[in-house]
RNA sequence: GGGCGCGUAGCCUAGUCUGGAUAGGGCACCGGGUUCCUAACCCGGCGGUCGAGGGUUCAAAUCCCUCCGCGCCCGCCA
């Protein structure tokens, strides 16, 4: 196609550069067609009026295999594809490549997605969660793409708040300041997981240390003496523990993580050392009198009044910044490509870690990934101390109970644990649906209803399509391949408009990879589903009869392609709802 | 004050990188659809100064400038 224009183009005296028609030639199609080019960039050269340009263009186009006709609408040239080819090949495709229908080729180069490296300081709240879901859905997505991913979580077991959690629970309840304690007790719940068991006193330690200022005093010796590389044992015992508690929930989303570095490790290796050798050394390092050392950083685009960003405090211990610098050293040696899912407070901090790395003579940047905030409607940012957190496991509890109620207000037939599983199922496509299908650089403001909604664009729709098209093959006693068809039989309009959706996915794919979308693999997911919707309504499988077979490859491939569709959001998959 | 992000129907949202036809969905609302493969569904209707103004262009939600509103950040915290 791109040759035909090319040539057609030059022979009516507006020859141009195929990179420039490919950029102008639309693939997703316009009002009337599969694929559409506007003329108006052309028509000047050719000295004809826009309507003779794109009538004498359609007239020179031969259809080709692939394309059935084209025409001239306006200052637009529309192509049809052929439908019998174009279902032929899709379907063959799918079929063919099957589970990794819709992946890319391994581009060879390995990847790091460091995402969520939430403080082990209590229970995710849904503001935090959000990066998780992005974070793992980018990896997924990239994985599919063909990029080999590790995904890491970085631990932060040695700043102000890891030792506040040590400090209050090095202690025995009874010797806590009443104050703390009266945040705790009558909250003793039997196996109760333990983010919110540990993170309980949290918040009013915080608070408690703000007007005590020989508790905070305490807690300030204690990140001495972790700086010092003699942290007491237990906090990172404790760290473990409230850890292993935030990802038990995570684990019940799909999110799991491949590697987790804990901070304190790059001190201990000697590597936050050798960092902060090359930063006393860098071109713009200055000591201050204290002795501390800064790094005068004016040209990196840092806030006016703050351009000179401390690496090593009075007393010589190191800031998050500068383990920071080790940590993504580390990661350079390992990966070609580094990704960071930050939040946007910490937009800043990214900048002055590039401003670092480029200080020390390291090419190399990460990626940043950056989201807004999950607001509440009473506005502002989620606080745990003021009471406007909206906590995942409660979220995932709700939503667990609503669905129960939907399953069994439609499903007599189910045994408790078919129901609990599916009830699972739902609750968290739900939930993981409603984060990522807002683009990460948009605010969301957290709406219980919204968050909840299991109707029109949202999570259980694409399940319970999926489960349609399950559904479907089972009656069909066709549950597994080959699934014989033929493309001719296969000419309803929902027909053709469901293999076209169908053959986007790795376009989308692609697109969500290299532009870090995760939320177009939502879209493309609500598409589908909706798509298939209209298709099952408008067109009998198992009560036609020659294009029965046919019909049921359709369908497998829709279970197939609408399940990699899950399986890159990290959604389960339901065999029945 | 400065830097960054966001602003699209009553509400939520896609499209903005790389300008192209009548701005695509969802919720809500109104009207239809189930003796038939699961109605968590489908069909139809209603609803848009794409924050405002200017500029560039044959063409602007998209690019440039100014302004307005909202959010975040501007620590020898993380």
């Amino acid at each position: 196609m791109l040759d035909a224009l090319t040539t057609g183009l030059a022979e009516v005296g507006a020859p141009a550069d195929r990179s420039v028609i490919a950029a102008q030639l639309n693939l997703e199609g316009g009002p009337q067609g599969d694929a559409a080019f506007p003329l108006h960039r052309f028509v000047a050269a050719s000295g004809l009026s826009p309507p003779a340009l794109a009538a004498r263009l359609a007239g020179e186009l031969r259809a080709g295999p692939e394309v059935d006709h084209v025409t001239a609408d306006g200052a637009y040239l529309n192509f049809r594809a052929n439908s019998v080819r174009l279902t032929e090949r899709t379907l063959r495709l799918v079929f063919a490549r099957a589970g990794r229908y819709g992946h890319g080729d391994d581009a060879g180069i390995a990847a790091c997605v460091e995402h969520t490296s939430a403080n082990p300081t209590g229970p995710f709240h849904i503001g935090r969660v959000r990066n998780a879901i992005i974070g793992d859905t980018l990896a997924r997505a990239l994985r599919a793409a063909g990029t080999p991913v590790t995904t890491q979580y970085y631990v932060d077991d040695m700043g102000r708040q890891a030792a506040m959690v040590t400090w209050i629970w090095s202690k025995p309840v009874s010797e806590w300041p009443p104050e703390i304690r009266a945040a705790v007790e009558g909250f003793e719940v039997p196996g109760e997981k333990t983010d919110a068991h540990r993170g309980r006193p949290y918040p009013a330690t915080s608070a408690y240390l703000k007007t005590h200022p020989e508790a905070a005093a305490e807690v300030a010796a204690l990140v001495q003496q972790t700086e010092a590389g003699n942290a007491p044992p237990q906090q990172r015992e404790l760290a473990q523990s409230i850890l292993d508690g935030m990802l038990e929930s995570l684990v019940r989303l799909g999110i799991r993580f491949d590697e987790f570095v804990w901070e304190s490790d790059f001190l201990k290796d000697g590597s936050v050392d050798r960092v902060l050798a090359r930063l006393r050394s860098a071109p713009h390092a200055v000591q201050e009198s204290n002795g501390a050392w800064a790094i005068e950083a004016a040209s990196y685009g840092l806030p006016k009044e703050s351009t000179r960003v401390v690496v090593q405090r009075g007393d010589g211990t190191s800031l998050y910044v500068t383990r920071d610098v080790a940590y993504h050293l580390s990661k350079f040696v390992r990966f070609q490509r580094v990704v960071d899912v930050l939040g946007q407070d910490h937009r800043l901090h990214a900048v002055t870690l590039d401003a670092l790395l480029s200080e020390i003579g390291e090419p190399r940047r990460p990626e940043y990934v950056i989201y807004q905030d999950i607001t509440v409607p009473e506005g502002g940012r989620m606080s745990t101390r003021g009471g406007s957190a909206v906590w995942l496991d409660h979220l995932l509890a709700e939503a667990v109970e609503r669905a129960r109620k939907e399953v069994l207000a439609r499903r007599e037939d189910l045994d408790p644990a078919e129901v609990e599983r599916i009830a699972e199922a739902v609750a968290t496509g739900a939930v993981r649906y409603h984060i990522v299908r807002v683009a990460s650089e948009k605010p969301v403001v957290f709406r219980w209803d919204d968050a909840l909604s299991f109707e029109g664009r949202s999570g259980p729709f694409c399940q319970y399509s999926f489960v349609r098209a399950v559904s479907v093959l089972r009656k069909a006693e066709a549950e597994n391949p080959p699934y014989p068809f033929d493309s001719a039989r296969l000419n309803h309009p929902e027909e053709a408009n469901l293999i076209r959706v169908m053959a986007r996915l790795p376009r989308v794919v692609q697109y969500a990879a290299r532009r870090n979308h995760v939320h177009a693999l939502a879209g493309y997911a609500h598409d589908l589903a909706e798509q298939f919707n209209r298709f099952y309504h408008a067109v009998p499988v198992l009560r036609s009869v020659e294009e029965r077979p046919s019909r049921i490859a359709v369908v497998a491939a829709v279970r197939q392609t609408l399940g990699n569709t899950l399986d890159l959001l990290g959604i389960a998959r339901p065999d029945s709802m």
